[in-house]
DNA sequence: ATGGTTGTAGCACAA
């Protein structure tokens, strides 16, 4: 008998290789069908590839590079590799997509890590805030030419915007700050709009509460100030609407040894 | 208001 849903993770896991053994417990404790990590940050040849296979998850897909940034695509079911899309032609691994079998039918699955975008949100002086709002804008106009949010499909990832009030800690003080401005925010809606996509964590999550999926490494005590922001996103196509069915915020994997200073997110689907 | 940490690579830079 087939499971009744179809679990899907999205983790920016900071390094695969010395997070391996958090990767480890998290398949073995939460068992999704589909890990999405980013920032995997190791080229293809050095991926954990056998490590993840002998843990029940024997179909990958990758796209990395030396370093930095880095996406991969780890799953129990069998998985089509569709394609790797060099968002900004600067040949940074930011984007996958693969096609997999659901009991209701195929579903495509893009995996993307959008840039950070440096710390100054000044186009002029700052030429990563500039890829940022690029990468974003290059997005829109791909899903809406491509229409990529056709049928059954799902987009998840860091996208490392943080777009309602309540996607941060202080609404006010992170206006100016890269990841809540207004510009940012604007372009991130953009993309939402240009595929109409299902927020599928606000779904399960009103907007007026708090939701975050990332606290910074900088803090002294993270869970004593609590100053997350959501960077990470699940996007579900209309197609795909009426079957989300839960979502699942591991918050706990932060106090984890040596953690990601991303928790896993996971939703759950009809399968 | 400022500065704080982490990873990779190899003592700088990206996040």
């Amino acid at each position: 008998m087939k499971a009744a849903s179809l679990k899907i993770t999205t983790w920016n896991i900071n390094s695969v290789r010395l997070r391996l053994p958090l990767v480890a417990d998290f398949l073995k404790s939460q068992a999704p069908d589909v890990l999405c990590l980013q920032e995997t940050k190791c080229r293809d040849a050095e991926f954990p590839m056998k490590d993840l296979h002998s843990l029940g998850y024997e179909h990958i897909a990758i796209n990395g590079q030396k370093g930095y940034h880095g996406v991969a695509v780890i799953s129990k079911r069998p998985l089509r590799f569709v394609e790797k899309r060099d968002f900004c032609e600067k040949g940074d691994a930011r984007h996958i997509c693969v096609e997999i079998d659901a009991r209701s039918g195929p579903i495509s699955l893009h995996n993307f890590y959008v840039p950070a975008g440096g710390d100054e949100p000044d186009v002029d002086i700052n030429p990563k805030f500039q890829h940022k709002l690029d990468f974003l804008d290059e997005m829109r106009d791909w899903i809406v030419t491509e229409g990529v949010a056709r049928g059954r499909v799902v987009l998840v990832g860091d996208l490392n915007v943080a777009p309602l009030e309540h996607d941060v800690w202080s609404h006010k003080a992170l206006l100016k700050v890269v990841s809540h401005t207004p510009v940012e925010v604007e372009k991130l809606t953009a993309v939402l709009q240009a595929g109409a996509w299902i927020d599928a964590m606000r779904h399960f999550v009103p907007a007026e509460e708090k939701l975050y999926t990332w606290w910074s490494y900088r803090a002294a005590d993270w869970e004593a100030s609590n100053r997350g922001r959501r960077l990470d996103h699940i996007l579900v196509s209309e197609a795909l609407g009426g079957g989300l069915k839960r979502l699942d915020v591991l918050r706990d994997a932060r106090s984890w040894t040596r953690p990601s200073d991303h928790v896993p997110v996971t939703i759950e689907l009809s399968d």
